[in-house]
DNA sequence: TTGAGCCGTGCAATCGATTGCCGATGTCCC
DNA sequence: GGGACATCGGCAATCGATTGCACGGCTCAA
């Protein structure tokens, strides 16, 4: 019998007299074949799977969102490869480089820059299949889910002015991630609009990290009279926040309303938990899936852009201010 | 000019006249050309590229060994594809038999289940290389690098014997994991030498999630008279012991000792911060991967154990009890 | 009986890069 | 000038699976 018959039966692509096919079947079983995955992807030109690339593993919010994806992947019979490109458009770049050549059929990102991300995106995008996730490049035209983030942060200003800041600063990173520019464009759109004003030098950049929450508490407190809430613009921003202030004697929400970004694990479980916003993760991984598989069966297609809403949940971390029973967590 | 010429001066093996050289790399340049690494894998049969397998992303702690692991990978030109088992042994075998069919060409694993995930892990290992890291299977003789764990809780229930705890709960994870079992038999045999109790219905078994912290806080709250100290086998339990607690006005260290352990970013961040013990997580990195390369190079040499030893850090959440200021002048 | 059509099977080309081997050319020294 | 030796470049085989094409055998209808 002919490799060519044994092959064709066990992909499936030729049914075979059920005598032959059986033979095959049970010889394959026996001796433990599995095909040569490299083999394979050399001769159809695809491998069964996908990469992703977020800008850091370290940040609950992005592993929760692989996790969902991976397990949409799974659905469809595709492996997930991560890589993590460490908030660094380069390293982000290299890693592109290595997925692209010849391991991926398609690449799910969330790019690390606007800007600095874009080139070597473009690249990419020009070789294989690639679809944004969360964040974006700016003025990109490719397969993109975003949450609407001018929409997420209005419903985080109303919240704040509800229960009553006036006054607020924004904790949130420098890097020029599209999530980073929306929300701080948000905060000063929908802050005027609802009377909670933010001084330029309540404006703290830095990292998405607990620790660069912390520290922004620590230049907060150094820096004269507190605002009347800390708007984060991420989870680990708001606990690190949070925590910082209460090594120092100063508590949310008595002291201050602290509210974050994401709604990782976390921000329910600390003390106090934390107001979020709450991204549609499942959703978002959803639909990033679904386009990229959109784009690999036809690379043709007009690009689109899929903009999912979040879900404001208030906790303790903002409850109204002269109300002393606590909000539970929710 | 050949394809045999210009693959011979791209890839090093022989230098070519200058001027050819010269040609070839200009033209390679110009094109854009760069290889395609599944041809190149087929035959070469070597990919650059090395799995790991992680019971959970989304534990810091194996996100921080992941970067570690990444970064010293980077340094020998090799790719790092991440998977995550999701505590599942099913869904680890899998993950292992995708990387194994030709895709990588070596494998780091923290295997979820001491035995289950003992079968395919040597499958595995009969045909890539593979090391076993943070975590293993019972009685396997593969390369592994692995924390002390008698020797880690040791140290941990000396501190909380030294601060004054005479009772002590364990709040660790159901599954099987090597991790879990020898924390589990060193807080046993150590309780006893030092004079810290450990009643069975104080030992406190889920998963290793801030959730579990969070639940096993409410158990101890509903069953009785709280233990002098929580020992947490890991530093997101002792985060949602701690936070859980203070929910319900317990708070430590006045009320109760809480150790973690691992030493995540987050650890030194709650308040109160918590006690811990730092695994040497750079360290294990570079071991595993210096494994992998001796093992890659020499496939037939005998199965190494390298053994690390961690540091106790001691914060907020042990204090002395009834010691306000540390030894001085009264 | 014959031609058309279908099915199962095998041959051989193909995917793209690498590499063993060989002939050609050049260099150096006796 | 001639032989030993090193260097350079190209042919063709190779990695392992997939697949276009063709061939033999079969059924069925005219």
């Amino acid at each position: 019998m002919s490799t060519a018959t044994a092959s064709r039966i066990l992909s499936g692509a030729r049914a075979g007299s059920p005598e032959t096919a059986a033979r095959v079947r049970t010889a394959a079983r026996d001796l433990g074949y599995t095909g040569n995955s490299i083999a394979r992807a050399l001769r159809r030109r695809t491998t069964g799977n996908v990469g992703m690339v977020v800008p850091s593993i370290g940040n609950p919010f992005f592993t929760s969102l692989v996790e969902e994806v991976e397990h949409h992947l799974a659905g469809m019979g595709l492996n997930l490869f991560l890589c993590d490109a460490r908030n660094d458009p380069e390293l982000e770049a290299e890693r592109l480089t290595s997925l692209t050549r010849g391991n991926v059929d398609g690449i799910l990102i969330s790019p690390v820059d606007s800007e600095r991300s874009r080139a070597a995106l473009e690249a990419t995008a020009a070789t294989v299949p690639v679809v944004q996730l969360d964040r974006f490049v700016r003025g990109s035209d490719g397969d993109r889910v975003i949450l609407d983030d001018d929409h997420a942060i209005r419903l985080v200003v109303e919240h704040l002015a509800d229960v009553g800041a006036t006054t607020a600063a924004f904790v949130t990173s420098t890097a020029g991630s599209s999530s980073a520019h929306l929300r701080l464009a948000g905060v000063q759109r929908w802050g005027l609009q609802y009377g909670v004003s933010i001084a330029p030098d309540h404006v703290l950049d830095g990292e998405f990290t607990l620790l660069w929450g912390a520290r922004a508490a620590d230049r907060l407190l150094a820096t004269g009279p507190l605002p009347d809430a800390v708007i984060c613009s991420d989870d680990l921003l708001a606990v690190g926040m949070v925590m910082r202030l209460a090594q120092q004697g100063v508590h949310a929400p008595t002291d201050v309303l602290v509210s974050g970004f994401d709604d990782i694990d976390l921000a329910s479980l600390t003390v106090p938990s934390i107001t979020t916003l709450r991204q549609p993760r499942e959703r978002m991984a959803a639909e990033a899936v679904r386009l990229l598989a959109a784009r690999t069966a036809d690379p043709s297609r007009a690009g689109s852009t899929v903009s999912l809403q979040g879900v404001l949940v208030a906790r303790a971390s903002t409850a109204r201010r002269h109300d002393a029973a606590p909000a539970g967590p929710s």
